[in-house]
DNA sequence: CCGTCCGTTTACAGAACGTTACGCAATGAC
DNA sequence: GTCATTGCGTAACGTTCTGTAAACGGACGG
């Protein structure tokens, strides 16, 4: 028998508010261009001039890391109220490829006309620095997982990271859609699929996830701590 | 016989005439104050509330991530003219440790100062932005060699970033004195002490690089493009 | 001078992960 | 319907990396 399931119905957390607030704010002050996207349509490319950055309004996206000698890594995931095309602001033009992974829509906005809006409103500069912030803040999350977690603990942690993500926003997180396959994952997690594919199996005969019928990328959460309890496990056990 | 060096007299490049105008410009328009520290002293720690922002004047310096089970990990390098603290403003508290590697100066900057400063003066608002997206495309650069590159390939891998950190700011690349010990060195790579060990006793070997008299810490790099050839044939042998 | 401590190097055994290979199921083209 | 394609799971085998342990070397203080 599964560990009992603990959310639902999903709360109206801060993350969300602050959300709404700035996707709101943007609305009113700043000129943007909506645009509807689906699974695997490019929101920007590596190297391409930039001239808007991008707010989630709904969907999944990744942004995908090129280096020059032809590796290649999905380097972050991005969700409702993330903003894409941070990485351009350096050298005025992309570093990485964004790329939608599920219908939805994103909000472009001219830089200028978001640094002209944002002398005006100072709210939007704080809230434009704490969203660039906080995905410097996540990369470093991820940075470390890479370097201390073993396989089994990275898989565990990426999807307490996809649930909690889903959390903040209001979503359920006791069933989430994998929109990747076991190779995107494990590019992702720097491992390979089949790693990813024995930890996901490991996983379900730990009983800290289940899959559900309609296949093997639905999985079925029933408590989202027993994932971070499975990471402890990992290190407990390595020491 | 090692390889010809390649170097000096070190240029005057691109990046220290921005980082000596950022200053220059910072200086001018916020108020600071100068603060000397020595290696091993925190500029700041994990929640810490944040005021200041950091601008590294000399000297070197690393972040550390800690999690909240005690994982911990050297996250960051920073070096002349890079800022400490973008970590902090998401949540108005830094989340890393800040600890110089050696004897520089910092000069700490109000956040609100720095953001009034920036509003009557632009040019000081994209050079604070540009400062933050390089942080992230640094950080991205980490995570890719991390996943794709095996052990040896990302000791390589991180001589050539520091031999061009140095480059770009206008020092000698031919000999670098690595301010960690080997443990540090593998905490940053994610991997053990002894396979650092291992591999620059594997590139000394390979003759592409040297250690000097002065010890074993001091690294002689004849020529910073044999090191990304070797992170090539790395890739190559793998393919 | 000597002993101690710390950082480092090296060797060897073992674990973790990658590689290769194959089978299975679902999907869509024809 | 057949067939090819794609994603997934699993097992046997190799490689890479780690863990353990020992030895070496400078730095420091007695």
């Amino acid at each position: 028998m599964p560990p009992k399931t603990t959310q639902n119905p999903p709360p109206r957390t801060l993350v969300v508010e602050r959300i709404d607030r700035t996707l709101a704010l943007l609305e009113q002050q700043v000129p943007m261009t909506r645009r509807v996207v689906h699974a695997g349509d490019t929101v920007y490319q590596a190297s391409d001039p930039l001239t808007c950055l991008y707010i989630i309004h709904s969907g999944l996206f990744k942004t995908v890391n090129l280096s020059p000698d032809g590796r290649e890594q999905v380097a972050g995931l991005h969700f409702k109220g993330d903003w894409l095309g941070f990485d351009g602001i350096a050298e005025n033009q992309f570093a990485c490829d964004a790329i939608a992974m599920d219908t939805g829509e994103v909000w472009a906005v001219r830089y200028d006309a978001l640094l002209a809006a944002c002398a005006a409103t100072p709210q939007l500069l704080a809230g434009f620095h704490m969203a660039m912030s906080r995905q410097i803040g996540r990369d470093r999350d991820s940075m470390l997982a890479l370097c201390t977690l073993p396989a089994d603990a990275r898989v565990a942690d990426f999807l307490r990271y996809w649930a909690d993500s889903m959390e903040q926003r209001g979503l359920r997180t006791d069933q989430i859609t994998l929109r990747m396959t076991r190779a995107e994952i494990g590019n992702y997690l720097g491992m390979k699929l089949e790693t990813v594919s024995r930890a996901l199996s490991r996983l379900e005969r730990d009983q800290v996830i289940g899959f559900t019928e309609k296949g093997r990328r639905d999985v079925h959460i029933p408590n989202v701590r027993a994932l971070s309890d499975f990471v402890q496990r990992s290190l407990a056990h390595a020491a």
